[in-house]
DNA sequence: AATATTTATATTGTTGACAATTTATCGAAA
DNA sequence: TTTCGATAAATTGTCAACAATATAAATATT
């Protein structure tokens, strides 16, 4: 009976949940790049489920816009038009800024200390040089600011954001990693919201979303890739 | 085969979002009350489909909170907390203010012109006593605000707090239909944007928005219905 | 009567076969 | 060579039977 629970690690049931979060980690970790075609069979291999599930998975993602799903054709990993790109950036803004008003009024001494934690983190992913780990934490500091406004369909809202933005400097982005925020802007950030300095802190986030959003070069890139190599990887955590 | 068209207006196949749509209306109209239970079989009845697209309608439902989606026990239409319909208003207020910026802005003639023609199918809905219509239009004006700012995912945002408000007032507003609005706030937001006064724009949208949740009485409710009588009928739209 | 325990029913979850559609392949005509 | 059409292959959509789980009912036990 226990022996089985142990031996059963890699055995344990997946959910369409699952399923989701392994592909959007793919992503993130740009193991999987905008455009690629998702094939059903390619994913039931993969991950040891049938077509039932990896359908309906492909269906959340898509609602999520983290894939494109058209009838009859398939599903493919989502590439957001120049125009799509800068609405998205343009609505993290607005939303991190309004988030920041909540924030500085909310957030209590923990909600501080797990920034100041989260900072850490990111300075030692960047130290070690886990240009993966980096990009996945850089993008969790925002969700970590917007969590400490206390408003969680706002808070969902820009988890989704952060995403897509990921997935835009994962399209158009040339040398994504340590260019931005190198200068300790989300330090400063923090900082300012400790200070209870609401106009710093929302001219530093301006700033910092722009220069994210200058880091954009608009050109095609070639997608084929192969999918049974990308995510036979266990999850990470 | 011009026919067979014709005759088979009733039997187009429907897809999950179909699905969806009719069973968003019915809680929009507030023919499908929150709290209660749907049941996979009741609704393969109702559309004449197979289990499979029901499900799939489900995820679907489930993601943009409109209903409780519990592994093993089934669906229910979402029913919020006092503490998430809070979080919910205060939401939608941050939300629509902060597109009111961009509305002033971008906002077209064709835009204005659109929100007045709006104003005015919302006075024939009083006019004639349309209750449910009435409903679905004071709630789709704040949606034709949004979209004059030309952001797609903040929009689509808002729509989503729009339904789940409504679904919100069915929970526990007592008198919701014309006790609100009444006092044409809608038409003097469309006055001011026209005006591009920001200032008054903000002040009038968050007392409407605070005048709303005021509407609110935090109290249990029976749900018990019969999800074939409200379902069975035709879309209206 | 009240609480467990078992049995039966109802509901949800999963799978595999088949149908419908799209995409790729091949050959013929311009 | 290019374009068009037909055939074949690959991929997606659908359904119905079966398995697993949860709920309700019935029986037994204290």
């Amino acid at each position: 009976m226990l022996l089985k629970w142990v031996s059963m690690t890699t055995n344990v049931k997946l959910t369409e949940y699952d399923v989701c979060k392994r592909i959007r980690d793919s992503v993130l970790e740009q193991r999987l790049a905008p455009g690629t075609k998702l094939t059903e069979e390619a994913l039931c291999e993969v991950f040891g489920i049938s077509r039932n599930l990896v359908r309906r998975a492909f269906l959340l993602l898509s609602k999520d816009n983290i894939i494109d799903l058209e009838r009859n054709k398939g599903a493919a990993i989502a590439a957001p038009t120049r125009t799509e790109a800068h609405q998205i950036f343009e609505a993290r803004t607005i939303m991190e800024n309004a988030l920041l008003q909540q924030t500085m009024e909310r957030a209590t001494a923990a909600d501080i200390a797990e920034m100041r934690t989260h900072l850490e983190h990111e300075q030692q992913a960047l130290a070690v040089g886990d240009g993966a780990l980096w990009i996945r934490l850089s993008g969790e500091f925002h969700v970590v600011i917007g969590r400490a406004a206390k408003n969680d369909p706002m808070c969902e809202f820009l988890e989704q954001l952060v995403f897509q933005s990921s997935l835009i400097l994962a399209l158009y982005g040339n040398q994504h990693a340590p260019s931005s925020c190198k200068g300790g802007e989300h330090e400063r950030i923090v900082d300012a919201i400790e200070a209870k300095d609401l106009a710093t802190a929302t001219r530093i986030m301006s700033e910092h979303m722009a220069s994210l959003e200058a880091l954009l070069k608009f050109e095609t890139k070639d997608t084929s890739q192969d999918l049974r190599a990308i995510l036979a990887a266990e999850p990470a955590a």
